[in-house]
DNA sequence: TCAAAATCGATCAAAATATATCAAAAACAA
DNA sequence: TTGTTTTTGATATATTTTGATCGATTTTGA
């Protein structure tokens, strides 16, 4: 057998039951001992396992709300700040979809008491929501494991019930040619679906989204209003010749 | 058996039991008394439980959780009974619907590794069902601040796309002559709607709700078989005279 | 309160597993 | 073919994990 062979099947064994033992390694392959040895240093070193006292075990799988965390704390300041922002931009008795994302969670706090109602695909946001006392909808949809954001036909399909007075949008990347972009098609989908039902537009980008490019494409710049904390003329002025674009100080 | 999967079996019977005893893992893992307190010696230090004498119990609990976890601990065993029965109805590709409730929630550690699709209202049920894997699409809808649950015209229009082999919904009352009743004319509505698109139904009812009565009617007996676990063959008898009905030892 | 029962922590030897090394086997190139 | 390199399996020597034991501590129930 040859050594990517045996290699798939560890991987192949360590998707179905997250552990695998070395001697199962070596009854499945029909290797020695040593040789799976061999194999599962070779995997570890690649980062694709851990090694265990009598076998292996998968990297990711817990702590997955952690790695949401450690996102959030990213850029923090800077997202509050154009959070902030964005939560004055709402008018009493609005309706808004918030997006899914790290950026809208943090508008939140400053929706507290006010009246408006909330639509949302994003799970996460939706203990922060309730606990300030925020009416919301969430749209339907499958659920994406790893952002626990609602996408697909079932979340296009729910988003047609409602019409927002305004909707607030995270992306991955803002650039002056290729405008909005997000790496999964599926969010680019449900994005766009919401920016053809939404009166006004904004896309909440900080600093290290500006000038990134990512795969799948949601809208042109004018299709939204662009916050963002970028604040050197030189890197704004493409910007700002082609859509509005309101700067915050972070 | 692998340290992590001994650590990953502990940690789901204490997010599942709130604490979990020695002897019990002892029995659950065949491990030796003495690797369980070396087990839950790491998980301490890690910071994910917390030992006392006997075993162990979980650390987090926000606020809001705590009430919902307090009301999924009243009969306990009689739900996961319940459930565990309901979980061995479900057949390889089914896919099913889950209602938002405290004893459907009990079903999820068995449907782990299985190979179905699970469509809920219930927010609650979400965190649990992404982690163990299973995909899940949620309705959309008004969110429910007390429960959590999607509710609305919102979520029984996103149920109209889909079908399912079978539903398993929670009730508050099962009376032999008004049938399956709920207090909240909105959640009502949701299981009709659930009930309609469904090829099998069946409802999950411990031995309290029995003979009780709510304000809003669901459907009445025979549109849906009744897991329970009350065994008083006198008090069962009007049940089982109208219906299909399934009795688990508790 | 006290004594019995249960549980705990520390220790140790046995079992299982890990690492390093080396020679045989296989794959490869000329 | 022959010589070289890579992979493999075996072996010997560490290291880690494990389960049992025992005295100490905590809980339980009268």
């Amino acid at each position: 057998m040859l050594t990517p062979t045996r290699h798939e099947i560890i991987l192949e064994q360590l998707e179905r039951y997250q552990t695998v033992k070395i001697q199962d390694l070596v009854n499945e392959t029909g290797a020695s001992e040593s040789t799976i040895r061999r194999d599962l240093s070779q995997l570890e070193n690649a980062n694709k396992l851990k090694r265990v006292h009598g076998g292996a075990s998968c990297l990711h799988q817990t702590s997955e709300e952690l790695s949401i965390r450690e996102k959030a704390a990213q850029n923090l300041n800077e997202k509050v700040a154009i959070a902030k922002e964005a939560a004055s931009l709402i008018r009493d008795g609005d309706c808004i979809f918030l997006d899914a994302g790290t950026t809208t969670y943090q508008m939140i706090p400053y929706l507290k008491g006010r009246n408006l109602t909330v639509v949302t695909n994003g799970v996460t946001l939706l203990e922060e929501l309730t606990e300030n006392q925020v009416p919301t909808y969430l749209t339907g949809g499958f659920v994406k494991h790893k952002t626990r954001a609602l996408i697909g036909r079932g979340a296009t399909h729910s988003l047609q019930q409602y019409r927002f007075d305004k909707c607030f949008l995270g992306v991955n990347g803002v650039h002056p040619s290729h405008g909005y972009t997000t790496p999964d098609p599926e969010e680019a989908l449900v994005k766009q679906t919401v920016l053809t039902l939404s009166q006004e537009a904004f896309v909440l980008g900080d600093a290290s989204k500006l000038n990134e490019l990512s795969f799948s494409s949601i809208a042109s710049l004018q299709n939204a209003t662009l916050i963002t904390n970028e604040n050197d003329p030189e890197r704004l002025s493409p910007y700002q010749e082609k859509t509005n674009v309101k700067v915050v100080s972070s």
